[in-house]
DNA sequence: AATAAATTGCGACTTAGTTGCAAATTGGAG
DNA sequence: CTCCAATTTGCAACTAAGTCGCAATTTATT
């Protein structure tokens, strides 16, 4: 993977923002007098492949979101629907439900690809 | 919400395929000959709005997925990212992880909002 | 400095989903 | 049953996120 402007940009910004998810569509604005749209998707695309960002699902279901992938594996992510806010549920709790699920529930949970959704503390104020 | 023929016969598919999800588009593609794609999809929003479906969001992020609504409020969703079948979560252990997360994480899970993915019995085989 | 491979910008394209509007359908009041 | 307002439909044009082909540029290597 070569290290182009374009691709140093654009990790640099997410290295700054673990703890949000952003959109493509907010990347491709922001970015949008620097680097072309069909470049940071795919730059989005190739970072992913490597393992250096997370792509989740957004709730909208119209945009695709990445987090920094600071080791991401093995854990949910909690998403703010208000914020946008990410939460990384590193969790015994978490492992337990997965547990009783499989044995239980005869079903494998991927962590890796769900996130749940709902409202942090800070927004539960507003 | 006046019954018509179209949204009769979407109704009545929904209703039979309780146990998978369909795509808008899957939808879209059934009944092209007999109705309109603008009206499928302003009776899934209809269908929504009045709690007779729910959307889902779709792992390729790409696609609406409705479930039948049978009384769908307050359980997570198992969605099998091979097959797509969804399993409906009715289960004490999910409440007290969601207890678990409200308490220890201070983050509220809307449960009606979130889908776990991950692999069924069956395919798990395959 | 030369070269091959990777990356970029551009613009055209794809496609899920939306919208405006006129025509058709629905259901309730009389 | 008939009339009428409200709802719904079909159609075609539109929107917008994301993709693709390709020529030009940049990168890393020797």
């Amino acid at each position: 993977m070569y290290s182009t402007n374009a691709r140093k940009t654009i990790i640099e910004f997410l290295e700054n923002n673990k703890h949000n998810s952003y959109s493509s569509l907010y990347l491709v604005d922001k970015f949008k007098d620097s680097i072309n749209k069909a470049t940071i998707y795919r730059n989005l695309k190739t970072l992913e492949e490597e393992g250096f960002i997370h792509k989740i699902y957004n709730e909208s279901n119209k945009l695709y979101e990445y987090i920094y992938a600071d080791d991401c594996d093995h854990h949910f992510h909690l998403k703010c629907v208000k914020c946008g806010k990410i939460l990384h549920l590193h969790c015994d709790d978490a492992d337990e439900f997965i547990g009783h699920i499989k044995k239980e529930h005869k079903f494998n949970v991927s962590e890796d690809i769900t996130t749940i959704y709902g409202v942090c503390e800070d927004c539960l104020k507003c």
